[in-house]
DNA sequence: CTAAGTAAGTTGGACAGTACAACTAAGTAT
DNA sequence: ATACTTAGTTGTACTGTCCAACTTACTTAG
């Protein structure tokens, strides 16, 4: 009981009506999974860190993320936004906060913390890395293959988590569909990132349920049966059902 | 385009290979929503700001919490463990990370980024606060009638919202519950944080198969039919069932 | 000693939504 | 025309909740 929340958060001891808070301060950084369904699988967006001298993880493949700038950065959201859009032009149409990470270890500059979010978005041609040295990575059932810089592995390993957690028993692989799109492009997203089959008929009438997607008056043409084309309603917040899929079977 | 990851997070410019980390740094701060449900209600600890000079909120009341010693705490969880043993002398049987918060203006004294957890603790006779300007306060259906220090006010709400939130589908209130309970006990939290009466048989028996408790050879006695005492499991993580309670109805 | 009262715990039917599987529908390719 | 493929529907079995009535075990009042 030597330090209570009152004496660390600021007593007077040199700067009078200030405070103390002449104190060292961790590093401040907020990272971002980015994920996108592409080519038949869950994918995150990656960027290669330089190669200049005094670099940590030089050339390693890390989040996109990057100090809190106090002058640019409103919040922690504003910024993780302004990373987005760095990375991909876009901004997302699903930005949730995932956690936050800080130790004395994670980064060899010194005692940091990074906010973590995590990001959907659609697989629009238009979409691909708006940047240089973004690229996309295939998340298969097993861990990416490459190592990633900092803890980075551990924070998309949690976004992963969270992202096949969440899709269990919520509309969230919505955000992941591109603007007109159909019953079974959507099924087929929520098997991808569950890894798993699901039941035709049983996600069909959920999905309808949840009055959550609407038909657009045209028809998707293929080599077979047409199927009926839907969009998100507007100003959906994601839909959360009252079962998970697949129960015990 | 013009900042990229690795321009942020270090260029050398001055210190050569150690990189540029000499512009200003947010604060850090760790705060911790402690829960406990006490005379019949769901109740919060908070602790009472100090009214030195230059103190921000002077005897506001506020969630522990306070900055992260770079040289104490290894990581933030270590430095959350550290202020709930502070302010209950105990450690929490559940501690899970809430989220963060961080903005320009949250903190009077500049940039600051808190780190928010939340922690469960059982009523237990001992568990009074530890500390002497630490006090319990109950989270009924409406709001805290106190106005809180910061934004603790939101970060507060979003802790109830979380609980009740994932109450409707855990086993999180058995980490709310002392070493030996009943059922119709455990039932009662569970009405209790969700302010909503739980059907007597489903709950039973959505308990009994979740493999969550166990009985001991003991009943509670009173002053009608006894009651069969249980136990967590030890070593069991919290319980996700398929359904959530009290489907539309 | 019995009757009333109360809370613990059980039982059984109605219902909702999924699991599973078979079916129909609508297009293309041969 | 016929086979093939995918969209979408239908119907039965099953699981677990909802709801309500019931039994059990104890205390207290008369």
């Amino acid at each position: 009981m030597d330090t209570d929340s009152g004496m660390e958060q600021g007593r007077g001891t040199k700067s009078g009506n200030s405070g103390a808070l002449d104190f060292p301060r961790p590093l401040t950084t907020v990272d971002v999974v980015i994920f996108a369904v592409r080519d038949d699988a869950l994918q995150v967006l990656l960027v290669q860190r330089p190669a200049g001298e005094g670099e940590p993880f030089p050339d390693s493949w890390a989040l996109p993320g990057g100090f809190v700038d106090i002058d640019r950065d409103r919040d922690l959201e504003a910024c993780a936004v302004r990373k987005l859009r760095e990375k991909t032009g876009m901004v997302s149409p699903y930005l949730e906060q995932l956690g936050s990470w800080g130790s004395a270890g994670r980064d060899p500059r010194g005692w940091s913390a990074t906010h973590a979010y995590f990001a959907l978005m659609p697989d629009l041609p238009a979409s691909g890395p708006g940047a240089a040295d973004a690229r996309w990575f295939g998340v298969g059932s097993g861990k990416l293959k490459i190592r990633l810089a900092f803890d980075h592995a551990d924070i998309l390993e949690a976004a992963v988590q969270r992202l096949r957690s969440k899709v269990e028993y919520t509309s969230l692989p919505a955000y992941l569909m591109p603007p007109e799109f159909t019953l079974p492009d959507l099924q087929r997203v929520y098997e991808i990132v569950l890894d798993r089959p699901l039941e035709k008929s049983a996600f069909r009438t959920r999905m309808l349920a949840a009055d959550l997607i609407e038909p657009v008056a045209k028809m998707r043409k293929g080599p077979n049966r047409p199927a009926q084309l839907y969009r998100l309603k507007k100003a959906r917040s994601p839909v959360f059902f009252a079962r998970t899929f697949n129960a015990p079977g």
